[in-house]
DNA sequence: GCGACAG
DNA sequence: ATCTTGTCGC
């Protein structure tokens, strides 16, 4: 697929936090997804040679039935640190590379980590969702900014994400006796559509098949 | 000034 | 994220 829109990754932390001020007031937090949903995208990254070398990985499953139909890895030079609110400077860069692989284009995509729930709401599904202007959500295993009740234990059942009076995700038990995993909107999807995808997704681990299976092609040579 | 802190 | 063995539980 085509990256419809691009701007420079070599940027200083304060020009980074600037671009993220600017860009957060485009996201979008209404659905604005393709109907049929298709194919859901997972993404993922892993590091080699102590994090100098950055693997990308994409997989794109049929929804709902989940099957993997086309995948993508692309490696490139790591060059921004790892900040926490700065994540997709670190990572996005070798995404769009392994996105780029792709020929089927993905009707909705789970990003690894947050989406609005973040300190300027520009987290890295957010990001990636306006470079690409589709449909994007934040998966997150832990929290970056935010505060939440304890979820049952009931598979399904959430709460909300609280920041700064303000809810900007959720706590989502995806399964039975484990925990809770993060929930945004990344962009052009709302957060009850966000949870709706995320369980639909997620039929038997914690983590969205997407993501799993994203994860082991960013393991795999 | 003191903690917290996606991957 | 990555470095790593065994171990608890279904």
């Amino acid at each position: 697929m085509k990256i419809p829109r691009h701007h420079s990754w070599s940027l200083t932390v304060a020009e980074a936090i600037a671009l993220q001020e600017k860009l957060t007031k485009e996201v979008i937090t209404i659905d604005k997804i393709p109907q049929p949903v298709q194919y859901v995208a997972g993404v993922d990254m892993g590091f080699e040679s102590s994090g100098t070398i950055s693997r990308a990985a994409v997989a794109v499953l049929s929804f709902p039935d989940l099957q993997l139909h086309e995948y993508a890895i692309a490696r490139r030079t790591t060059s921004f640190p790892y900040i926490p609110g700065l994540l997709s400077f670190r990572e996005i860069p070798a995404l769009l590379d392994a996105l780029e692989k792709i020929n089927t284009t993905p009707d909705l995509i789970l990003c690894d980590g947050q989406g609005i729930a973040h300190p300027r709401r520009l987290g890295i599904a957010s990001h990636l969702g306006l470079i690409l202007d589709m449909p994007t959500i934040g998966v997150a295993k832990s929290l970056l900014v935010g505060k939440h009740e304890e979820v049952p234990n009931i598979k399904g059942s959430w709460q909300p994400l609280i920041h700064r009076q303000e809810t900007v995700g959720a706590a989502l038990r995806t399964r039975v006796g484990t925990k809770p995993v993060y929930i945004s909107s990344g962009h052009r999807v709302s957060l009850p559509t966000a949870i709706d995808y995320v369980l639909q997704c997620t039929p038997k681990y914690r983590l969205p098949e997407t993501t799993r299976i994203a994860d082991k092609l960013s393991k795999s040579d």
